[in-house]
DNA sequence: ACAATTTACTAAACATGTTAAGTAGTAAAG
DNA sequence: CTTTACTACTTAACATGTTTAGTAAATTGT
């Protein structure tokens, strides 16, 4: 039957290759938020809080790419883990403001190196400027319209 | 905190640009298959089966990036519905070998003018060439050993 | 001002993701 | 030949993904 009857070949399906190349990239990222007790999910919110400051749960979730039911749970555990804080909005009471405390900002900043290493392996054996091009067009691909 | 303090921005993260894009390459799929009561690992299992063969769980696993924990649960659903079918392997009986049943097929066939309609939409944005080079980056990051 | 709609989230239910542990079959080492 | 290690799964437990439904607050239309 190996004979792509109908299909194009997965290697060539945009959404299993994007989806085989971010397991390339975060088996090594894994092995890191493994020993800190940090899910991937929790590690990008934490990244979008540092970089956003205080924002609404919405906005974490699309910069997250996390739906709101799971960040609703995702974030209890993090206010009690005291890596989050959470408030009532001021002017708009439906809205949920969060930010990043000390204790977030610290796990981020122990992480860093390791972080920045795995990038660098990658970017030894791609070469930079793959890795931009890749980048902008990903961004490209993001802001299609479907 | 809007200062990039420490970390590369997200957006320029790989993790997480490759998790943006696949969404939204993925969105018009997931709305597709909803209407034929299908999740996207099982259209991905699907594909790689038509395209394969009859093979192995852990080479279904590799290939559509499932854990071998997930896909025995999905399995069972996928034979229980006709979509596939299992059996033990003849010289080694520790493999599952699978295979896409008739039924599975025409799933893939009936969906296959959608499926090539929303790669259609996206190509005529960014046009075919960027897409090439887009799939050729993607392959030669997943090559890469981390 | 009031009803209808929309927005931002939460709750619940079920599927899948993820890790750890268990089982049976196979291969390797002595 | 037997013990040991390894491989290909399966099971279980808990976190997250995903959909549907619900709630309260804000907005819109009249």
């Amino acid at each position: 039957m190996n004979r792509q009857s109908h299909t194009t070949r997965t290697s060539r399906a945009l959404p299993i290759a994007l989806l085989r190349a971010r397991e390339t990239v975060m088996a090594p990222i894994r092995d890191m938020l493994q020993g800190i007790q940090l899910t991937e999910q929790k590690w990008r919110i934490l990244r979008v809080l540092d970089e956003m400051g205080e924002v609404e749960q919405s906005t974490i979730a699309n910069e997250a790419c996390l739906l709101l039911p799971s960040l609703t749970r995702i974030l209890r555990t993090m206010e009690s883990d005291g890596q989050i804080s959470r408030r009532q909005g001021s002017t708009d009471k439906r809205r949920t403001m969060v930010k990043i405390t000390n204790e977030g900002r610290q796990i981020l900043e122990e992480n860093l190196a390791t972080s920045l290493a795995i990038h660098n392996t990658i970017e030894a054996q791609m070469g930079q400027e793959k890795i931009d091009n890749l980048l902008d067009l990903l961004e490209e691909l993001q802001a299609v319209k479907v």
